[in-house]
DNA sequence: CCCCTATCCTGAGGGC
DNA sequence: TGCCCTCAGGATAGGG
């Protein structure tokens, strides 16, 4: 499940593999996965152009043109952007083609068709609400204490549902929620608007600490995740609680609890998180 | 405001 | 070997 650092990584590799590079031939096999402006097509607005710069914003890449407007990528649950040859054998689930200038393809890959594809200004990407409204990058600046206690001192909603809500963090899933709340011993199932202060500093602190680590480790390859490169990450390896419900806690060997909240598989320990 | 559920979708894994 | 069922979940919409 591509969350932040899944996406970062993305990002990062994009950056060397197309800025500059020139669209030759774009070819789409899905069109239900696209958004375009008012009955256009995607290949005659990307044809020709160039890549700029590339960003990422929460789960979202926007991928600069040099028209101005920005292809803007959401891989879902099983996306993948990929960079090949341009000769590589097409995968069952490519539903995006991109030929570009030195030989290579960018291509969209998803089994599950969650993921989505639009193209526009970014003016236009928001207007269409395409892309949302988001919250502060938790690995920027601007994730102040103050910044975080705004998401969590006032609503009574659990600390999973509040931090799932990309409106509030911009990036966080799953995997890294989970992961922030044992590092901070705070249980997922906790009412924001209880937390104490403390609490509250600690979940800051392990929000940062998890985000960090997971782009170092080039991000968690469960099971579909791949960078463009279509390589695995490797910080699955270092997950304390995802995946571990019924396991041993690594730090004190509690059997992990294993529930659902906001509607999402959720795993901590009993005794490490209160 | 917030919760839960259904929806989209395929592949993996368990049971028989 | 294969069929059926369940589960996984990011974002969104609709009902309570």
């Amino acid at each position: 499940m591509p969350e932040l650092p899944e996406v970062e990584t993305v990002a990062r590799d994009l950056r060397g593999a197309v800025t500059g590079r020139r669209i030759e031939r774009v070819t789409v096999d899905r069109p239900d996965i696209v958004r375009v402006p008012d009955g256009r097509m995607l290949p005659a607005l990307l044809t020709g152009q160039r890549f700029e710069g590339i960003e990422r914003r929460g789960k979202y890449l926007l991928l600069g043109l040099d028209s101005g407007d920005e292809l803007m990528v959401h891989l879902g649950m099983t996306g993948h952007l990929l960079v090949c040859d341009a000769d590589a054998p097409v995968a069952k689930h490519t539903h995006l083609r991109a030929s570009l200038d030195d030989g290579h393809e960018l291509r969209f890959d998803d089994a599950r068709r969650f993921g989505r594809i639009a193209y526009g200004s970014r003016e236009a990407l928001t207007a269409a609400r395409v892309l949302p409204r988001l919250g502060v990058e938790p690995l920027s600046e601007a994730f102040s204490q103050a910044r975080l206690d705004a998401v969590l001192r006032t609503t009574t909603r659990t600390v999973k549902a509040a931090l799932l809500d990309q409106k509030g963090v911009a990036g966080l899933g799953n995997i890294y929620i989970d992961e922030a709340c044992f590092l901070a011993g705070v249980r997922p199932t906790r009412r924001c608007h209880r937390l104490a202060r403390r609490e509250r500093a600690a979940l800051l602190d392990a929000i940062r600490q998890v985000l960090s680590a997971a782009v170092v480790n080039r991000g968690s390859s469960i099971d579909d995740y791949r960078d463009v490169w279509n390589a695995r990450g490797s910080n699955q390896e270092r997950l304390q609680v995802y995946g571990r419900g019924g396991m041993p806690c690594f730090e004190c060997g509690t059997t992990l609890r294993r529930t659902v909240a906001a509607g999402r598989t959720t795993v901590y320990c009993t005794s490490c998180q209160r």
